[in-house]
RNA sequence: GCCUCUGUAGCUCAGUCGGUAGAGCACAUCCAUGGUAAGGAUGGGGUCACCGGUUCAAGUCCGGUCGGAGGCUCCA
């Protein structure tokens, strides 16, 4: 970022921050009884935390709104003032909440006070000048929420008002439109206007439902993502979906991971749980036999299905779920393989994430926690390795120091989407914990059992999540390559049919996903049909195209291609699946 | 889990002051046989999430249960 665009921004979380103030200045006047708590700058807004006597409404906000359009129009200034802890005490002395802030501030730190009409507030600051600093037309206030206080569940729970703003009504404009489109591409709205996947309450929340479009797209993802693997020098294992409890008592799952596992189902008088990673099943094959350092390294890849409880209100779409398939795999080598074995794994990620079309990558490395297992000499070669490759794919990076689990470093791949939102999706994780407790050896040249690095790595992360995240990228409109339908024939009238048979034989024989539409609806109608499943071939057929045994192709993007041969169709169309394009 | 909002037909939603449920889309049947984003008619479809209470009467009011949505580590 470059210093004027950091000027910028600083100037603008002011803004924001002052707008809390004005915020906070309205409630009270509404609820002079009301608690405040704190009111930061966010990103594009700002949010206050209130102690109410009663639930604030959505038509509260609109009042709320334009009591904050006077107190800017009134224009008072924020005034500053320095006072002692003694003082501050007693000027927010019904202010239980401010107190209690009051209290944990260090003494080295200046106390300020920003007074700004009838309103104080304990604040660091800084502040606009005056309101006429401040834009009543390019604010709005969005929702209200429960928030604890200080974000602990244990505390008060209080009421957030969150709200929007910036320097002009325009810019506010465009962020309200940015959150209407990002309405639009929500993968649950989506999913069920597509068809593509339900839940169901019912049978089991946090638990997916894939439908046969659904399950085209996801399919055609794992059959890439299979292909490529063995591409790549990994080969495949499947294993069990439950496991009894001494093998989670032997990866330690039980002591560490407990509350994120599903209840034990008893049979044979053995608990059996299901499985919450694959991690442990892999090792199991491993450690069927000995294994001598000249077979290593072993990349085995799965497509494993876990089962993790997460909390109820945690649950969201396909975004975070109680049973979802990781792209998992593992890396078992020696530790002189190690390098080379992390820079093809991250070279496989980008390939993998850049298929999909994210071209926006950066990486973040965890580092050794305070608390770990392993050697510190394997930390850090493991590290480097992760380091080195990072730098070597010319990757943008942050560091989070000592931010690694207790059993190994990390690197995490983040991919921007077209509506600039930031999803995690690649791990690339070192286990020193698991090779422990399973024992894991190999024999080395001398004849000594020593023992494997173990990598585990995640590409797309679960399917589930990253096919939500494809869905909202491309808003439902996917690359040719993974669209249930690709081409949709569309007669132009009963009395083609014959010919729209034909041309979907053939299609289809060319491996094209092909539907035709023979409903009774006229041409306007299933054009309509076919442009709302987002279809990126509709492939009109009537009179003209019969007699030259040609095709009139309409793309999803409204370009419009007629009387093509139909073996020209069928190739454009292959094309595009090949090289992953959008229509 | 907690707070707020919320649950009416497959979907999106309306339903006033409590008086026995409605629209559009979808679906079915029929008519229309059509050239690039909705042709017309008719019809089927609902224990108003569930349980309890108030009432002559509850989709509507009250309490509870179960879902769904937003939020709950951006620190005066």
């Amino acid at each position: 970022m470059s210093d004027k665009e950091a000027k910028k921004l600083e100037k603008q979380q002011t803004m924001r921050h002052s707008m809390a103030h004005v915020m906070a200045g309205a409630v009270l006047k509404m609820f002079p009884d009301a608690k405040i708590a704190i009111g930061p700058a966010i990103e594009n807004g700002f949010y206050y935390d209130f102690d109410l006597p009663r639930s604030i409404t959505p038509d509260d906000l609109a009042v709320i709104e334009e009591s904050m359009k006077e107190i800017i129009k009134a224009r008072s200034g924020f005034e500053r003032s320095v006072v002692s802890k003694e003082e501050a005490r007693a000027l927010f002395a019904d202010q239980p909440y401010k107190l209690e802030l009051i209290e944990e501030l260090p003494d080295s730190e200046e106390i300020s006070v920003y007074q700004m009409g009838d309103f104080k507030d304990l604040c660091r600051g800084p502040h606009v000048e005056d309101t006429s600093r401040l834009n009543p037309q390019s604010f709005k206030l969005l929702k209200t929420a429960g928030a604890y206080w200080r974000g602990d569940e244990k505390r008060p729970m209080l009421q957030r008002i969150y709200g929007t703003a910036f320097s002009n009504p325009k810019d506010l404009k465009m962020h309200l439109d940015h959150l209407e489109e990002m309405e639009k591409r929500d993968h649950r709205k989506l999913g069920k206007e597509l068809d593509l996947f339900s839940l169901h309450e019912e049978a089991g929340p946090g638990l997916v439902y894939w439908h046969p479009k659904g399950a085209r797209i996801r399919i055609a993802i794992e059959d890439f993502w299979r292909n490529e693997h063995y591409k790549n020098g990994y080969e495949m294992v499947f294993t069990p979906h439950v496991g009894k409890s001494w093998l989670w008592e032997t990866s330690g799952h039980l002591g560490f991971y407990n509350e994120s596992m599903f209840q034990p189902m008893e049979m044979d008088k053995s608990d059996y749980y299901a499985k919450p990673m694959n991690c442990p099943f892999h090792i199991m094959i491993y450690n069927n036999g000995k294994h001598s350092y000249r077979e290593l390294p072993f990349r085995w890849a799965e497509l494993g299905t876990v089962y993790r409880y997460e909390k109820s209100g945690t649950l969201h779409g396909l975004m975070r779920v109680r049973g979802f398939t990781q792209d998992d795999a593992h890396i078992i080598c020696t530790p002189d393989q190690v390098e080379d074995e992390i820079l093809e794994v991250l070279r496989f990620s980008l390939f993998m994430l850049r298929s999909f079309g994210f071209e926006d990558i950066s990486a973040y490395l965890s580092t050794m926690p305070e608390k770990s297992v392993g050697d510190k000499k394997d930390w850090d070669l493991a590290t480097e390795s992760l380091r080195k490759a990072i730098e070597k794919e010319g990757l943008e990076y942050g560091v989070d120091e000592g931010g690694g689990a207790f059993y190994g470093p990390k690197i995490d791949l983040k991919v921007k989407d077209t509506m600039g939102r930031e999803w995690q999706l690649s791990t690339v994780q070192f286990d020193f914990n698991l090779s422990e407790r399973f024992d894991m050896v190999f024999v080395d040249k001398d004849g000594k059992e020593k023992r494997p690095f173990m990598i585990h790595r995640a590409l797309l992360g679960s399917i589930e999540r990253f096919f939500g995240v494809l869905v909202e990228n491309f808003g439902g409109a996917f690359p040719v390559w993974l669209c249930p339908v690709q081409a949709m024939v569309i007669p132009v009238s009963a009395k083609f049919d014959d010919y729209a048979k034909e041309v979907e034989k053939s299609f289809r024989a060319a491996g094209i996903r092909v539907e035709t539409d023979f409903s009774d609806e006229r041409m306007n109608a299933k054009i309509r049909n076919a442009q709302n499943q987002k279809i990126p071939y509709m492939i009109v057929v009537g009179e003209n195209e019969m007699n030259e045994k040609a095709v009139s192709i309409r793309v999803r993007t409204g370009e419009q291609k007629n009387g093509l041969p139909m073996n020209d169709a069928v190739q454009m169309i292959l094309d595009k699946i090949e090289l992953k394009e959008l229509p």
